[in-house]
RNA sequence: GGCCCGAUGGUCAAGAGGCCUAAGACACCGCCCUUUCACGGCGGUAACACGAGUUCGAAUCUCGUUCGGGUCACCA
């Protein structure tokens, strides 16, 4: 991060361009301009006594400082501590070198949003085992605040397991860098406002919505630049006098930034995921603190960051148009500027159009959805993952069993420009974990998320848990278990014919109805359970001349004109009367769980309609 | 509209002037393995937005065009 004017002294280069320009417009009444005149020369004599350099620094603080001072106490007539006493209450951190603090900071006016997730995920693996990763809660913006957003925002992040070392957490408010809220850090902001105010860095401004809009109007109409700066910044020069009338009067006001910045000079920032980035330098005179006294994001960024010590500020690149400003508080604060990473956003498809995932329009925008749909929280997490680094996927390919948090994350190496939301890899990804997962653990994490979401569902699976395990206990567990679970939600459909007889849908075409009566007539005969699936493939193969179908496969492809199918086919034939599909589990294993009447009903079941029909 | 940023298959992406006849993953299709279903393995379809320039040589550097995204509040 640099700027490009330096700031070597208290006093910038916007302050002292400012003064100069003020007093050559004229903007500074005659009587008090002779003062600072006269004020000035003996500044200006003293300095050239002393060493002769930065001649007009010394002389703005002089000069302006008494009707600033005087301003300062009465905007803020109140006890604040000073700004070098909040320096040394949160000191630098004492932390390994190189060790990063990163924070995320939310503002409570919903459910945990997908991107919140997203850019906590990125902070929480930038700053990793060495460094700090924070919860701070912006809620700076009471109309938008909503009751329990604050604890939705935590348990979301507990619920993906991106805990924070410091601020919220969930064990309340952990850290010495606190308060965390900003609701309640009211006195640090104003401490820094009143010194702003002191050096002239700031002003009160009494313009109404009207006003505000009646300038903006006269801007568009013409074509300009909208915006309250130069000759718009109508409260700018407002004397000391003036204020105190429109203060007596009880007239409202914020607080605005008086900036010293030129639109067409350039400030580059090095972004540490965009890389580069010039912008022109501010020059309006935003607001840093608002009517109720409560400063916005921009002034809080700047303060809170500095004081929490923050060294990357990782955050949506929707921030990046205002780099301008927050690159000018901090210089006009007298802090230096933390290192930025600006994440572009989870996009989503819509009609065709590429635009941010949206809270309103997408029920994936917010994480409650994954919860309600029961992706598990490392299936999310591991998506994430493989969107925020290229080189995650290559890397749990070669440590299938290692935390996502070993991975060794490089904020530098993310994708510069915003990926869409892919519902399909999500589910590829979920399925490989899930997959994972032993019989115990699905089975728990079914019942559940079932409890929770699918009560009717709850009722039929809590009956028997060591059935439901049964059923997940199916080809699990081994070298390479099946994939049929993206989600929790899954299981209800794949679970379905366990407990009730499926529906006859009809056999594949190649299957003629007579051959599978005769067959399953035959089976039934002999059917029993056995104790290895290979005997129970046996008995199928012992059925195969009812219908001169062939038990061996290979000999069956070799001359299929000499059979009505094989083996094969048969055994599609006892799948669907079984479960109703041509797709599932090992068959074996299925029939031995629900046991021997309950398959035998089933097959004579398709047999009555097969003959019916 | 101003200001920023971006553009490689349907999607996510590797790529830093010659290793590019452009990697890999998802999806799709085919084949193989297999006692069924899967899993797995192998293969296939499919991309450097366009136009100039720089260079012996451009996906890569520059400019322009087009398209896309972000942002322009007393919201964060």
């Amino acid at each position: 991060m640099s700027i490009s004017r330096g700031t070597k002294t208290g006093v910038n280069y916007y302050q002292k361009k400012r003064f100069f320009l003020d007093l050559l417009r004229k903007k500074i009444p005659f009587w008090p301009r002779i003062a600072l005149l006269l004020k000035n020369i003996v500044v200006i004599y003293f300095k050239i006594c002393d060493n002769g350099i930065s001649i007009e620094i010394k002389f703005l603080r002089v000069c302006v400082m008494n009707d600033y001072l005087q301003l300062a106490e009465i905007l803020f007539n109140e006890e604040l501590p000073t700004t070098q006493q909040l320096e040394a209450l949160y000191p630098p951190r004492d932390l390994k070198d190189g060790a990063k603090v990163t924070r995320v900071a939310p503002s409570p006016t919903g459910y945990l949003h997908l991107g919140t997730l997203y850019v906590a995920l990125c902070c929480k693996m930038t700053a990793g085992e060495d460094g700090v990763f924070y919860v701070r809660i912006e809620d700076t913006d009471k109309k938008r605040e909503i009751d329990g957003g604050v604890k939705n925002i935590i348990d979301g992040l507990y619920y993906f397991g991106v805990t924070p070392d410091e601020g919220y957490t969930a064990n309340g408010e952990q850290g010495k860098y606190g308060p965390y809220k900003q609701s309640q850090r009211g006195k640090i902001y104003r401490a820094f406002v009143k010194e702003l105010v002191k050096k002239g860095l700031a002003y009160p401004c009494f313009c109404t919505e009207q006003d505000l809009a009646a300038t903006r109007e006269g801007q568009e109409s013409r074509k300009e630049r909208t915006g309250y700066y130069g000759k718009y910044a109508a409260c700018r020069n407002l004397s000391l006098e003036q204020i105190k009338e429109k203060l007596d009067a009880g007239q409202p006001y914020v607080v605005r930034l008086r900036s010293g910045g030129d639109e067409s000079r350039k400030i580059t920032v090095e972004d540490l995921i965009k890389g580069k980035i010039e912008m022109p330098q501010n020059d309006e005179d935003f607001v840093i603190l608002k009517s109720d006294g409560i400063p916005t994001y921009h002034f809080a960024h700047a303060v809170d960051d500095h004081l929490m010590r923050t060294t990357h500020v990782i955050r949506g690149d929707e921030w990046v148009s205002s780099l301008p400003k927050h690159i000018e508080l901090f210089s006009a604060l007298g802090f230096k500027a933390p290192k930025y990473a600006h994440i572009a956003p989870i996009m989503k498809l819509d009609n065709g159009n590429k635009r941010k995932i949206s809270k309103r329009k997408d029920p994936e925008a917010a994480v409650s959805y994954f919860v309600s749909e029961g992706y598990p929280a490392q299936s999310v997490i591991e998506y994430l993952m493989t969107v925020a680094s290229s080189e995650f996927e290559v890397w749990r390919r070669q440590n299938p069993t290692l935390k996502h948090a070993d991975f060794k994350f490089n904020i530098k190496k993310m994708s510069v420009s915003g990926a869409l939301f892919d519902h399909e890899k999500l589910d590829d990804v979920s399925k490989n974990v899930i997959s994972k997962f032993d019989a115990e653990t699905v089975t728990e994490a079914v019942l559940k998320w079932a409890k929770e979401y699918d009560k009717d569902f709850y009722e039929k699976i809590s009956a028997n848990t060591a059935f439901l395990k049964g059923i997940f206990s199916i080809d699990r567990g081994v070298k390479n278990p099946r994939k049929d679970l993206a989600k929790w939600r899954d299981a209800k459909d794949f679970t379905r014919y366990f407990y009730v007889a499926p529906g006859f849908s009809g056999l594949p075409e190649h299957i003629k109805p007579a051959d599978a009566v005769k067959l399953l007539k035959e089976y039934i005969k002999i059917y029993t359970v056995r104790d290895s699936q290979s005997e129970w493939f046996e008995d199928l193969k012992t059925v195969c001349p009812a219908a001169n179908y062939c038990p061996d496969t290979r000999e069956y492809r070799q001359n299929p004109q000499n059979y009505n199918g094989s083996v094969g086919d048969f055994s599609t034939v006892v799948r669907i009367c079984i479960t109703g599909r041509q797709n599932s589990p090992d068959l074996y294993s299925i029939m031995k769980l629900i046991g021997t009447e309950e398959s035998l009903n089933r097959i004579k079941n398709v047999i009555r309609i097969l003959e019916e029909a």
